[in-house]
DNA sequence: GAAGGGCGTGAGAGCGCTCTCCCAATCCTG
DNA sequence: CAGGATTGGGAGAGCGCTCTCACGCCCTTC
């Protein structure tokens, strides 16, 4: 079985190949008999541009890559899910593949490289680890790049994420609001941004909050929350920076014998699955993760049309959503 | 900055673009000294071969496809992040690209189209809903595809799967040898194979339990499981099909006075995250999802070299986690 | 009625690579 | 030492597409 090519197309249609390309591509200087007459040779002739070819001469590869993080910390993020449906909701319809890559030995120079060859026009980022070589790079390089989430280290970079201080500010309002006596926090891990700003914008609101540091997991959530009813046995609201912790830390409460939110009032961070798999569900604070992906993908395009536009990152407001837990 | 094509490479080496090529690709039959002569030349100007270009010849796009079912239902997928590494572990290594495509409106066809015309050399079908014409299609036309999972209807089509059946076999072994005297089973949807089998595999062990059904959702989990303490309160052990049902299903149980497992075991189906997520954590069934994502990217790998080769599916043995639920 | 300006069309030159010839050089064999 | 076999390298023809450029044609405009 043969494949049509353009060639044939024109033939049919007996036109040249290169009214042919214009019809295909949407030029607007076409007489409307010839058009229609292309249109329909192309349906008859069930004709698809090979993108191969194509690519060669426009030199774009209409493919994006998304870089996550090493597999094992990624298996557990519910929020793979709605990065990939956020990113692809945009980028789909105008034709744009979405290749995935995880961080293994080795694959964030693949993804390097697969930039520098043209065969990815871009690649979004997702959490960079401190010291991360890759962005540098890139932005020396002039590719296109968006960062899910502000670097830790200011750069000339484009970003997207969520107002992480404000939304620390909201679970500290939320708990003093539950007119909470003694309340504490569990941090992420500090050497990221998240980690930093939500404890920063929480002890904003809550200056004299007990702090009790955790790094994201589920494990190191239930680990805080033994040390925390320990050296603070009456605490009676808890900032816990991820829901997947409070995942971990609201049965280490339960078997302490404090009922939630009656004893103790939870708040999370994240709005992930995770907040809906707690028991009691999590009151919590959303990121609208879909809508980021969209925008950075957005961004991303932005930079593939126009090289080496200028940075501008945004930044998304965040919000409390209240379940059971506090 | 211009890019470095095989012609410069091969002034550099003082060879033919021919011989530059042949190192490129590996070829056995170039000297020692002019393969040398090339690869200095190769790394001195940084070359990176134009992947459109040699797509354009080889016809070969190395990139296959995922796709994936609608976006709900994915979301709360705990699976993808398995199947997606298990996937690029196999794949990325020979440089193919993985892309990721969701089910939308037309997507599908976006999917078909991307095959026809040389875009992608194959796609890995996840969770094809009944009657999805997309798998006959594909067959119809000779295009490289595996299937997640056996399908519903028998076809001729390469799928990989865990053998249902046995692994509820499992499940209802571990009930008797705890010897469970009451036993019901909430099953999954019964349009799907992974829900008839399940059942099926589960009665043919325990003939007698009780059988309510859901559909694999937390929310059908919970459901099912009032339902089942209504009409049959003295139920001390349950075979729930799905992790994440079990997990909507436990609350209920804990809401109604039981213990898990003093008073009623709970043996899951899956050894998704939600195993773990749940209090007690989730005695379950064990599918290998990483290893058989990667033996489906073998079976599609192995299509793409050589088209219209036999049909060869494979089932996995399932095992069986025991955990604190039972 | 001639000159000027659009506008739509076709010819053709690549894009960077692979791969099939074909030729030259080397090796073996009788 | 001649003949054939074998091997490595080069020339060049595409792969299917886009896009520039130049050429008609028709519609103005004085």
């Amino acid at each position: 079985m043969r494949r049509v090519t353009l060639e044939e197309v024109a033939r049919v249609a007996g036109v040249s190949r290169a009214t042919a390309s214009r019809v295909v591509n949407g030029a607007s200087t076409v007489d409307e008999a010839l058009r229609h007459a292309v249109e329909r040779a192309i349906s008859s002739t069930g004709y698809l541009p090979n993108i191969a070819a194509r690519s060669l001469v426009t030199r774009r590869a209409d493919a994006i890559g998304l870089l996550l993080p090493d597999e094992r910390r990624m298996l557990g993020d519910p929020h793979l899910a709605s990065v990939v449906s956020g990113v692809t909701g945009v980028v789909r319809p105008l034709g744009v593949h979405l290749v995935l890559m995880m961080t293994g030995p080795g694959t964030r120079e693949q993804a390097l490289s697969d930039l520098r060859c043209g065969r990815l026009d871009g690649v979004i980022l997702v959490h960079t680890y401190p010291s991360d070589p890759v962005p540098r790079q890139l932005i020396a390089e002039g590719l296109p790049v968006v960062l899910a989430g502000r670097p830790l280290d200011p750069m000339p970079i484009t970003y997207v994420d969520v107002d992480q201080t404000a939304g620390a500010a909201l679970a500290g309002r939320r708990l003093k609001s539950l007119r909470c006596g003694k309340i504490a926090t569990i941090t992420g891990p500090q050497d990221t941004p998240a980690g930093q700003d939500r404890l920063t914008g929480f002890m904003a609101e809550v200056p004299d909050a007990v702090v009790v540091h955790g790094d994201f997991t589920r494990q190191s959530g239930a680990a805080a929350m033994e040390q925390l009813l320990r050296c603070c046995p009456d605490v009676d609201g808890v900032f816990i920076a991820s829901d997947l912790m409070a995942n971990g830390a609201i049965p280490v409460l339960h078997r302490g014998g404090r009922k939630v939110p009656d004893d103790v009032a939870v708040v999370g961070f994240d709005d992930s699955t995770a907040a809906l798999t707690s028991e009691p569900e999590l009151t919590t604070v959303r990121q609208p993760i879909s809508d980021m992906a969209a925008e950075m993908a957005r961004q991303l395009l932005r930079q593939i049309t126009k090289p080496r536009s200028p940075v501008t990152s945004v930044v998304f407001e965040p919000s409390l959503v209240v379940r059971e837990s506090g």
